[in-house]
DNA sequence: GGTAAGAGCTAAAGCGCTTGAGTGGCAGGA
DNA sequence: TCCTGCCACTCAAGCGCTTTAGCTCTTACC
């Protein structure tokens, strides 16, 4: 048995500039391609460099000035309520694909709630532990947009309003108007005149857009049964609204659910009232997964690219990073999947 | 507007220094709780740091070879893979509890496989990044513990095999055997004797575990018609595999499901095949989820805190970095949840 | 032939913290 | 009285890197 090996020693700087010969500065203008040495001290070092293993400490970066190489990522939910969700793995995935290339670290956190999370940026940031942050779940009169600012880190906002400016924020969002607008033109187009729109967190900012959109989209069509009911996106009260609003008087015969695991509880208990759908009431899904496709009918769903967006998100970072301006950019308008749930408003006998 | 801002800059301990009226080594002693300094000036200066928000900067700290606070948690899955899951972020999240307590970052990164997972490792470690990691999803013959080892890289294992022994590595598992057999035991006082176990990926450790111990328990029982699967966790393969079983001559009457995932996608499949469930064939998943509550019949399904796993996980792993020995700790076996997908075996006609 | 301009390198300071080696003052013992 | 020992504190080095200033050669040019 060999006796508690020590673990191995991280080479330095100071060990490939023995190596090769030259002085420390030489090594570090040499891996850094700044000019100042030749071509040819810099393959040597380089090659030192490579034989060794060596990897810069960010400790010591870090501390030079350089900047931790590290992004800062929140998510801020109590703990009972990160159920089933695909989206943020994926955008998490995609945030990875291009910091990974990069060698960007990512410093994950999941907070308690908003004012919580504004604490972890400030402690993040008073322990130089991250250069930039990625910001989810934009709400309503946000607090973050201005500590970020305040405390001069760059950020891109994930789903954000385009028109809020803030200097050194990036903003990447999908147009939820317009994805609403179309869906309603969908269902509009097949019969639907009584929608209701099943949403997310009222304080969300996405939420507030999407009930805005409908409500602006019934109103040009003169659809006055149309309506937005909160939620908290979790199935128990996705299948509760469901009931509720089956139940009224005339019911709706079109239902919008802002994620797919209410959409899934919503049928259901639509099953359980005797709705049938989409013989009774179609349902559409503002967010496609494996889920959609493990009830029957199977769920038509809004279907957006989470890896992508998760991708352009990471992008717009890293080009902050990099001293570039503040920029908006928009990610493709999710895309109807049609499946087996929504169909013409059955014709009245 | 006012004129893009600086951002305020970090007080350092210097400032601390200047306003205390000590030296910075003073400051030091009198932050860190060490002795040197009388507790009229600790006070002293530990309400200066306060009023003046300080935190220490963890580059610092970690170039003084105190490591960097944080530690490191690879998801070895490709992006694609990353379905609907509430395992993981249950797990983080309970992780992160522990590690906010004590001020730990999480430095999370996902992976294409084992052998980028191992190129992580190093990385993080050659440049100094974390001080310990947490590793899931155990291989048979699995080459991180042997690599965490070679580093001098403190670790926790989740879900690990308690037998095997590496200095330096906690053990966090629970205990699939026992869990197989009290199902087993279960299903077979049910009537069930022909039953199939849809695994999960051949090469887990926990897979392995489940089929052996399924095997163990059928050789006890002289049942032969018992067998297990093995897939990829997909909802695909969980009801490709479901149809393929059912299809058989003598199909199975009760359907044992790695993961809730393929459970809720094989009864779908089952129903098509006409299939009832659990008038024909009984089923469980193991791994509980709202998705278990999503389909009709509700499925029974062995449920475990994963939240309270990631706490054990992450209590283990400062344990360890306190300088504590290795330890192997178990976790209470997963509770059968008891719904409406299993029931007697129907008597033959 | 003298000088000016680079090119290629080194020396040294500094980032914010820890830490081991002093240092001065004071109390107590011989 | 002097010495010892301790307390409370300061000094300075060092962690691994970047970066500025400077230094020494070549080479080019008038």
């Amino acid at each position: 048995m060999p006796a508690k090996r020590p673990a191995a020693r991280r080479p330095t700087m100071k060990d490939i500039a023995r190596r090769a010969g030259v002085s420390e500065s030489a090594v570090s203008f040499a891996l850094n391609d700044r000019p100042g040495v030749s071509e040819i001290t810099r393959d040597r070092v380089r090659r030192v460099a490579e034989q060794l293993g060596w990897r810069p400490s960010t400790a010591a970066r870090a501390l030079s000035g350089e900047g931790a190489a590290t992004v800062g990522f929140v998510l801020a939910r109590p703990a009972h309520t990160l159920g089933v969700d695909s989206f943020f793995l994926q955008l998490v995935s995609g945030i990875q694909e291009v910091l990974a290339e990069r060698h960007l670290g990512l410093l994950f956190q999941v907070a308690q709630d908003v004012a919580d999370e504004c604490g972890v940026y400030r402690r993040w940031w008073a322990e130089h532990r991250v250069d930039g942050v990625l910001v989810v779940d934009p709400r309503i009169d946000d607090p973050r947009p201005r500590l970020l600012d305040e405390l001069g880190l760059p950020g891109v906002v994930i789903g954000g309003v385009p028109d809020e400016r803030h200097p050194g924020l990036s903003t990447v969002w999908a147009d939820d108007a317009g994805a609403m607008a179309a869906l309603v033109d969908g269902l509009h187009a097949l019969g639907h005149r009584r929608i209701v729109h099943i949403a997310g967190l009222p304080d969300l900012a996405h939420t507030e857009r999407r009930i805005r959109a409908l409500r602006a989209e019934a109103g040009r069509r003169g659809l006055d049964e149309v309506e937005s009911v909160t939620t908290d996106y979790s199935d128990a009260e996705g299948a509760a609204v469901t009931r509720r609003v089956l139940e009224a008087p005339a019911p709706p015969t079109a239902l919008i659910y802002d994620n797919d695991v209410m959409a899934v509880a919503g049928v259901a208990a639509a099953a359980e009232l005797g709705f049938s759908v989409p013989a009774d009431v179609s349902v559409v899904a503002w967010e496609d997964s494996a889920l959609c496709r493990m009830v029957k009918p199977w769920l038509s769903a809004l279907s957006r690219d989470s890896v992508e967006f998760g991708r352009t998100a990471a992008t717009e970072l890293t080009a902050l990073l990099d001293g570039g301006p503040a920029r908006t950019v928009r990610v493709p308008v999710p895309r109807l999947i049609e499946r087996d749930s929504t169909a013409a408003v059955r014709p009245p006998v």
